[in-house]
DNA sequence: TATGAATGAGGCTTCATTCAT
DNA sequence: CATGAATGAAGCCTCATTCAT
């Protein structure tokens, strides 16, 4: 209850409303006036809790940055290995999967998102990420696996809706896909090692 | 010139004006009025040529539509083999290439398109061309490998401007890792042994 | 032939949709780009024939007017006897019918026509064959009869289209009361003559 | 008294100087921004009090058909007699009389009320009335004169404005004629026969 | 805590009309 | 005779926001 214990639960009721919608509608297709009917409230009853219709957004947005921050922060702490990595990964898509309304309704608002003062700082955690994953002298190829590999978990969660199965199971499936690819941008030679691999490869 | 090449060629430059506004500040924070304005012509000019906001989308989106229903139409006509879905993939990422404001367009104002008719077919479209990439009863995971193919390439789009690098070069390594994603997923044994055909098969 | 002779139809037609249209939809509720649409040219070919769309109720308006003017100026040369009049009604009652759309259209758009500058002309056609029905000394009840006598017949175009029976029948109907009110708002004592009638008469 | 009596009562001033608007310059000629000019308030002032134009007029309407309303329900619990129909008459009369800025905008404004999702409920209304005034069965010209005993009501009240004299007695003129018509629609002895019926009845 | 009332800005859309061709 | 292209004015409506209570 550490999040939500605060006082008169209005607060959070708007928080989800608003969530559901944003994330079903859209950000600019839904009205204050609407999110204020759904709770029947009225809509200065929202603003005594929020500033404005942007703060409800940047709310919900601290409860996802939150465990992301945590993440990331974890990650600095660990060794650079290949291991962390994946754990990276793994984490990642839990996250997701804990707020899985709030990322879909960043996917798929990103042009609304970018001009609300949060676009710049949700971009910024992504691309640490990023950076945690892959190695900046790497190959492009490699590069790119490690980016795919973050987003194919946000992709997945939208277009892997039309495939049958348990979700838990996809979340898995999707999980590993993306830790296969980490793990390819990865490869264990790169640094010396490989004691019987002749691979004078490269540096 | 003075005021661009004249005649006949606003409804052109209204599609264009309309594009590059869309993807860059999103599809419902561009007003006619900015366009109009952009274009130094009145609103009520775009309503000559355009019955509505949303019809400019729908023109626009049926530029879009054609390259991948050629895809779609040529694809259904070849075999059903690991090549043909590799050669999939390579058009597709052209066909990326060649609309890229549109796709980042799409991307980026998913929430919005959904609401407007066209979203339904670019799902569709979407959901037509994972099923020819994607054996139904195959694995789980490599029915995400699928997926991922194609949905990393849009990604790639927008997470790799980040990446030092020629733009080309970046799309060489995505097609690679959505090549490789797909041959992974369509494993060439499959259906083993199958000894006593001779199976000169194939093309 | 007379009226139409003229030339090219076009103008003709366009007064055909042009009333058909006001009078179903209302004056206001139709565009020009509508009765353009309707009749396949553009709205731009509708200004070569008349000058603005009040043009059109105008030119539609002088087709009635002949009519009742005729009717108005017959009166105007005959005695004013009960007989003339209830030659009036009936005359009325046929001019009603071969220009059925056209009255429905005024009756239904007072608000609007009475703006359209010919607003006026009608009024005073109606007020004019309203006053060479009643005596303008006669008593108020029988000026009412002989307004009732009139747009009982207006009236009766609308309210009884309800009532099932051939067209043809319903108007007579409608005269043959409209008729009795008029004769009875111009009882014959009145003037002298009548050397019988011990009739003390009226008030 | 500065704005005029303040708060709430704007909802009241909006259908008091709606109607009056409406029913000066018709419905589609006036608009919103008009009427909000008028009460010295802004137009989104006015959505707050009522959901659309529509509503304004769907507002007004209700208070109109209340009145009639009554009347078909109390007629409805009444015999079917020569009396009772006399009395709708003269309750109809009245009805007019307190209502008579929206009866005129109704009478004037057919057109546009037709596509209003009112129209046709006032046209039920109406067609009810005529119903509870005339019998089925009865003859064309008995059934006209139903029709016109009611429709002259509506007829007086613009085309006697013409006429000279105290609008009350007006009234109670047009209210006679309008008995005699029903009365004249509605003989005594109809079914002859019932030949055990004292009934002195009948012609 | 919340509401009722209102506002200012701006959105999309439609209309009658014009004019060069 | 007619069209293609465009305009200026205006319409209805919705939104985020404010403020006195």
């Amino acid at each position: 209850m550490s999040t939500q214990g605060r006082r008169g639960n209005t607060h959070q009721r708007i928080q989800d409303v608003a969530l559901e919608l944003f994330s079903e509608q859209g950000y600019e297709k839904t009205s204050l006036r609407e999110i204020a009917e759904k709770l029947e409230v009225t809509k200065a009853a929202l603003y005594y809790h929020f500033k404005t219709k942007e703060d409800i957004v940047i709310s919900l947005f601290q409860d996802l940055t939150r465990p992301i921050d945590d993440l990331i922060a974890w990650a600095g702490e660990q060794p650079r290995t290949l291991e962390t990595k994946q754990e990276v990964i793994r984490r990642y898509s839990e996250a997701l999967r804990s707020a899985e309304p709030l990322f879909r309704f960043m996917q798929e608002n990103q042009a609304a998102v970018r001009e609300l003062s949060i676009g710049e700082r949700f971009k910024e955690r992504m691309l640490t990420l990023c950076d945690l994953l892959k190695e900046p002298d790497s190959q492009l190829a490699d590069q790119v696996r490690c980016v795919t590999a973050l987003f194919s978990m946000h992709a997945g969660m939208f277009a892997m809706q039309h495939v049958e199965g348990d979700p838990e199971e996809k979340r898995k499936a999707i999980l590993e896909v993306a830790t296969e690819l980490v793990t390819a941008a990865n490869p264990p030679s790169r640094r010396p090692a490989r004691p019987d691999s002749a691979q004078t490869a490269s540096p």
